[in-house]
Order: C-alpha cells, then structure tokens, then sequence
DNA sequence: AACATTTGACCTGG
DNA sequence: CCAGGTCAAATGTT
C-alpha cells in the first residue's frame, strides 16, 4: 500500500540559483524583465496564442531564476541565524523540523522521503469566523497528533489528488497557544496536481471566490485577507502570490496555478468539526515547486480586513507584486 | 457505494 | 528512547 504511493513530485524542479551571496542586484534585474515581459502579454492578450504562450513561458523561467536567487539568499539568511527555540509551542515547526538540505537533490532513496520536501509557514486568523482561510485546495485529513508543548493537536492533510495524480502536497494545522483562532499553517511540497475539469466547472458554478481564475483568485486573495509577509528575521518580504505561468489558463484567461479544484467546506486546515461552508476567504498559499523559495519565510495572513482592491488587469497584479518590495530584501 | 475523518499503531530521525 | 509524521482499519457522512 504505501509502497504503491508514488512520492515523485516536481520537486526541486530546476531551479538554477547560482549560488548565495548577494542577489539582490540580479533578482532586481530579473523581475525588472519579467514585469517587461507581463506587458507584453498583457497587450498581446486575445491576440496570437502562440506569443502569449511564448512570453508566458519566458515569465515563467524567469521567475525560477529570481526565486532561485532569492531561495539562496533567504536560505543562508536563515542558517546564518539560528532560532531560539524557545518561544512557547510555535517555535517548534519550521526550526526545529530538521528538513533536510533543501538545496539538495530531492530524492535518496525511497525510505527517506519524510522531511525532503520544503516546508512554508504560514499563521493565518481566523478572527471570528469559524475557518481561518480557504486556500483553493481540496485536502484531506490523514491524521492528527497531540505535539508536546502544544495544547492543540496538529492535523496532517494532504492532498485529495495525491493518489490520482501523485500530487505530493501535505500540510499541518495547528492551533497557536496565545490565540485559539490564529492557526499555524505549514505547507509542505506544491501542488502538482492539475484539476482542469473541475476548474472549469468550477468557473461556471461556484461563486466568485472560488472561480479557478487568476482574477477572481487575486480578488479572493485580497477578500477579507491581508497578508503581512516577513521572514524569519522580521524583514519585510513580498507577498506570496501566484504568478506561475508553468500552466497555461483555459482559454480565456483562467488561473495559472495548477489543482484550483473546487474547494469544499472540509478544505480547511482545522478539524473537520469546526469547519463549515462560510469560509471567511481564500487564499493561495503557493502553488508550484518554483514558488518554494519561500522557505524561509512566515506568512500572517489575518481573514478580517476589509475588501480589497480588485485585480482588473495585468497592471494591478504588477502592482501586488511590488518589485522594490523584493530589492528591499537585500538591502 | 464512495469518500472523508478518526484514531491507534507503526516508522523514522534525532 | 522519544517526538513527530504517516499508515490504515474502523467509522461516519453524503
């Protein structure tokens, strides 16, 4: 049974970081081209696919660069800087879970597949509403462990995909200490699933929020959410978005991001008890392996800010992606 | 019936 | 040996 689980995701696919050092000129540079190359798109939408598909997959490539750049430089950051590992019950998930190299080679051998993949953080609120947040992914409960130190138990999901489509996304939720509605949310592996049929079903019968397109999940993303972004050092970091153009949209412009399968109630990362269909909003944690630089860095996502500015255009997911807010990292 | 959750047992790394 | 992570049978839900 276990043994029929295939754990061959796209992990660690191709990222090229040229070593550490100080990036920061060069990601500048890459993003600089890569904002270039998004409007180009933008005006080339609804014309020739062809180039659209050609600039997407230079965006794409460019962006593995950048974040490869900047996995490496967070990387070091963080091993440069070693935790206190006291800080009551939180400290524990991303210092203490002794996640191998992740610049390595993502495979040894089968045995080893625990703590291989990437981990990301994430603590999201779920002030006043019963779920913290909807994340786009179907997951299921796979198990639940009471964590010393802890008062609440952590929930292991994983993917719903994982056996249909092998993908290896597993994440951990957890109840902080201090705030019983803040949840600690860590993510392992991205999604390599891709949930086309369901997508583009979704898109005509789910509501807004859940509509698979890049828009609607940028409005979703904002809708009642703000996300503060920090690494570990307390620097201010972009915010985690989804700008993979590894998959191209159905027709008429759908998400990027792969497995945008409808979500369910019992998506949320708490105990299926507590969960129920009036999710506070939705966001997209990370979607690909080429969004996994992240490693370093924690997310605070609170579910209780007021409506965000839609995304129309191009420009305005631009805008969300603030390119000095990146430089700012390696100043 | 199919799918999801619960939960105790088992496995693995430190 | 212990804590964390995963498995899988039992059970619940739709």
């Amino acid at each position: 049974m276990a043994s029929t689980e295939m754990e061959m995701g796209v992990v660690g696919g191709g990222v090229n970081s040229s070593g550490g050092g100080s990036c920061g000129g060069l990601v500048v540079t890459e993003l600089s081209h890569i904002k270039e190359l998004v409007r180009q798109l933008e005006v080339h939408l609804g014309g020739s696919p062809d180039l659209c598909k050609h600039l997407a997959s230079q965006i794409f490539s460019l962006t593995e660069r950048s974040i490869g750049l900047i996995t490496s430089s967070n990387l070091d950051g963080a091993r440069r800087q070693k935790r206190p590992a006291g800080d009551a019950g939180l400290a524990s998930p991303l210092s203490a879970t002794p996640t191998s190299d992740v610049t390595d080679g993502p495979f040894q051998s089968t045995k080893k597949k625990r703590k291989v993949m990437e981990q990301r953080r994430q603590r999201v609120s779920s002030a006043g509403g019963e779920n913290p947040v909807e994340d786009g992914h179907s997951w299921r409960k796979y198990g639940q462990k009471e964590i010393l130190g802890a008062k609440h138990p952590r929930g292991y999901y994983r993917c719903t995909h994982r056996h249909s489509q092998g993908c290896p996304a597993t994440k951990q939720v957890q109840r902080t200490d201090e705030d019983p509605t803040v949840y600690d949310v860590i993510y392992h592996g991205g999604h390599t699933c891709v949930h086309r049929a369901a997508a583009g079903q979704a898109q005509a019968t789910a509501p807004p929020e859940h509509r698979p397109d890049a828009h609607g999940h940028l409005r979703s993303l904002g809708a009642g959410l703000t996300v503060k972004t920090e690494t570990e050092e307390g620097l201010p970091a972009a915010a985690p978005l989804c700008l993979s153009a590894s998959t191209p949209p159905v027709s008429g412009g759908g998400c990027p991001c792969p497995c945008l399968a409808p979500s369910t109630p019992e998506n949320w990362g708490v105990s299926p008890a507590s969960s129920n269909s009036n999710h506070a909003a939705s966001y997209l944690p990370f979607e690909d392996a080429e969004w996994r630089g992240h490693a370093g860095l924690q997310e605070v996502v609170s579910a209780s800010a007021p409506p965000p500015p839609a995304v129309d255009s191009l420009d305005d997911l631009l805008l969300l992606v603030d390119i000095d807010d990146i430089a700012s990292l390696f100043d």
